[in-house]
DNA sequence: CTTGACCTTCCAGTTACTGGAGGCCTTATC
DNA sequence: GATAAGGCCTCCAGTAACTGGAAGGTCAAG
C-alpha cells in the first residue's frame, strides 16, 4: 500500500502518517523509488492511533499505549494507569469548561444583544476588583 | 507601576503581559530606563484581558472584545455575537469531552488493572474495523 | 561596593499537526 | 515521444498562547 490507501484505510490524513513516522511512532518500508511502503501491520498500529487520539490520548500516550500493546508481558496495571490519568485531565476539562459555560450563558442571556452599547457582558469583564 | 506590581495585581505572569504587548494588546510607556510604566488603565485591560481568557475566550476574541469595550458607540450585537460563538465551541467542546469520557469510564472500568497482560482498553484500541 | 531582586531583549521550545513550494514518479492519452 | 494529471517525496514555515532560559542592564539596601 502507498501512502494515499493507508490514508483512505485508516482515516488519517497522508500528512498525519508521514508526521507519525518522523517521530517514531511508524516505521513503514520504502520501495525503490523511495515510496512508503505500507504493510497491514502499520495499517493496523495507524488505525489503532487513530482510535487513541479520537479519545484524546496525546501523542506520548499514544507512543506509551502503542508499546505496552506490543508487550505480550505487559500489566494491564499500565494501561489502567495511562487511561486513569487521562480520564480525570478530560473531568478536569470538562469541569473547567463547564464553570465557562455557566457564566457565558448567564451573560449571553442577559445581553440584550441590539444597537445599543450597554452590554453586561463587558460591564463583567470590565468590573473592578 | 513596574511590571512586576501588573502582575501581581492582575494575576498574570510578567511573562504574559510582556507578550500582550508584543502582539498589540496594551502599549504601556517607558520609563528613562526601559522599564515599562503601567498606568491604571493598562492594568484594568489587563485585568479585562485575564477575564476574557478565563472564560476562555481566545486573544482574537479578545482583541475584538477590548475594542468594543473602548468603543462607546458599540452595538451590544457585536459582543453577543462573538459571546455566543464561543459559548456554541465550548459546548461542541463539552460534547466532545463527554463522549470521551463515557467510553474512557467503561474502558477504565473493564480493567483488571493487574499484573497480567490481559487489557479491555488496549482491546479495544486494537479492534479490526 | 557588592549582593540580590528587578527589569530588559532575544531565542527556542511546547502540541499535533497543516499548508505550500519545488520537484520526482507513474500512468494514460495524443 | 511528448505531455498532462495525479500521487509521491522532502523541507520550511506557520498555527495558539504562552513559557523557560540565557545574557545582561538597573536599582535599593547594607
Amino acid at each position: 500500500m502507498n501512502i494515499g490507501d493507508v490514508a483512505d484505510r485508516s482515516g488519517l490524513p497522508a500528512k498525519t502518517i508521514r508526521y507519525y513516522e518522523e517521530i517514531g511512532l511508524i516505521s513503514p518500508n520504502r520501495d525503490g523509488n523511495g515510496y512508503r511502503r505500507f504493510a497491514e501491520q502499520d495499517l493496523h498500529k495507524l488505525a489503532f492511533l487513530a482510535r487513541a487520539r479520537a479519545l484524546g490520548f496525546t501523542i506520548e500516550d499514544c507512543r506509551a499505549l502503542l508499546a505496552l500493546y506490543e508487550d505480550n508481558t505487559r500489566a494491564s496495571a499500565d494501561v489502567k494507569r495511562i487511561a486513569r490519568d487521562h480520564l480525570q485531565r478530560i473531568e478536569a476539562k470538562i469541569a473547567d469548561l463547564r464553570a465557562m459555560q455557566d457564566t457565558l450563558t448567564e451573560l449571553v442571556d442577559a445581553c440584550a444583544g441590539d444597537a445599543r452599547p450597554d452590554c453586561p457582558i463587558l460591564r463583567d469583564l470590565g468590573r473592578e476588583g
